[in-house]
DNA sequence: CCTACCGATCGGTAGG
DNA sequence: CCTACCGATCGGTAGG
C-alpha cells in the first residue's frame, strides 16, 4: 500500500495513461494523486512528465477521446437503418455495451466532468447534448409514427441513457452474463420502456 | 469568487451541514474544501469546528442518514401493499422521488462513498444492497407469480433502480415537470420494463 | 529516469 | 468567533 510496484513491465505513455484511467475511476480525479499514479508503473512523481503534459491533460484525454467514440458509435451503429425500432435497439446495444466494456471511462465522464478546465469541458458536454438529442430524435420519430408510446419524450430518453450508463456502476466482467448479453437484456427493457412489445 | 459571504444569517450547525451538502454535491468530496465550507456561511474555516467534529465527519453524516431514510421509505411505501405490481409502483415511485428531490444528498451517495471511512462505509452499503435485494424480491415475486417477464431479475432490478439514481443528475425543480409527475412517470416506465402492460 | 526542492493548499489545532 | 500556525500533501520545476 503506498508503495512502488516493481517495475514490472516498460514504462511507457500507454501505461501511465492505462494506471490514470484505473486510478481517476477508483477514487476520482481530485483523490487520486499523481504520486498513486507513478507509484503504480514502478516510477517516482517528476518522471511522469516523460510521458504526460499534465494531471489535467490526463483527464481531458480520457474525457475527449470517450465521449467523442460514444458518439461515432452512435452513428455506426444507426447509419442506413430505416426502421425505427431498429435504430432504437441499435442505438441503446451500442451505448449499454460501451458501459460495459469501458467501465472506467465511463465513471470518470459521469464523476469527473466538472473537473475538467475549460474549453474541454464545454466541447465534453456539447458531444453528450448531441448525443442525447439523437436519441431522443429515435423517440421522438417512433411516436409520430405511432411505433412509441411514450408521454414525454425528454423523460424516457433520460431514463433510457442513464440506465445504460449505470451498467459501468454494476457490470462484473468475470460474472454470469458477458457484455453482449447484457447490452441485449437493455435494449429490450429500452424497447419495453417506450411501449413497444 | 472565492471570498468570503456576508454574514447573512447566524451560521450553526444546520446552515454549515447546509453549505457542505451543495459543495459536496458540486465537487466532489475530495474537491470541496473545508475553506470553501466556511467562505459559504461566512466564517473562517477553524470556526467550522464550533459545529462540527471534522470534514470526515459531514460527509458520514450525509451518507448515513441518507441511506437509512432510503430504506425507511421504502419500508413504509409497500407495508401493508399485498398486490405485487402496486408494490414495484410504490417502490418506484418513492425511490425515484427520493432522487428528484434529494439531489444534492443522492450525488454524494453515488459519487463519494468510496471516500468514506470505515466501518461508516460497509454500513451505507450493506443498507444499500438491503435496499437492492427488496426490490429484486419484488420482481422475482412477480415472475413466480406470472404477473411479470423478465430474463433476469438481476439485470432488470439494477435497470430500474439505476434509472431512479439517476434522475439526480438531470431533474429540474424549476423545469416544466414536477418531482411527482417525474416519479408517476418513471413508476410506468418500470412497469413495462418488467413486462406488465 | 532520478534527487532536491518549490509555492500553494489541505484538514486541523492552540490559544484566546 | 478570530489569528496564528502546524505537518502533510498536492502538482509541478530545475537540473542533471
Amino acid at each position: 500500500m503506498g508503495h512502488r510496484a516493481p517495475p514490472r513491465d516498460r514504462v511507457t505513455e500507454q501505461s501511465v495513461r492505462e494506471a490514470a484511467l484505473t486510478l481517476f475511476a477508483q477514487r476520482g480525479y481530485h483523490g487520486a494523486a499523481l504520486r498513486d499514479i507513478a507509484n503504480e508503473v514502478g516510477i517516482r512523481t517528476p518522471s511522469l512528465y516523460n510521458h504526460i503534459e499534465s494531471k489535467q491533460e490526463l483527464l481531458r484525454g480520457i474525457l475527449l477521446t470517450t465521449t467523442e467514440q460514444v458518439w461515432s458509435d452512435f452513428e455506426t451503429a444507426i447509419e442506413s437503418v430505416s426502421d425505427v425500432t431498429e435504430r432504437l435497439r441499435r442505438a441503446v446495444v451500442t451505448y449499454a455495451l460501451r458501459h460495459a466494456i469501458h467501465r472506467r471511462e465511463a465513471l470518470i465522464v459521469n464523476r469527473d466532468v466538472e473537473s475538467l478546465d475549460e474549453p474541454a469541458r464545454s466541447e465534453v458536454m456539447a458531444l453528450r447534448r448531441r448525443h442525447e438529442r439523437a436519441v431522443r430524435a429515435i423517440i421522438i420519430e417512433g411516436v409520430d409514427a405511432g411505433v412509441f408510446q411514450v408521454e414525454d419524450p425528454f423523460v424516457a430518453s433520460f431514463g433510457i441513457l442513464e440506465m445504460c450508463v449505470s451498467v459501468a456502476r454494476w457490470f462484473d466482467p468475470a460474472g454470469a452474463l458477458s457484455a453482449d448479453q447484457v447490452a441485449s437484456e437493455y435494449a429490450e427493457f429500452a424497447l419495453r420502456l417506450v411501449g413497444t412489445r
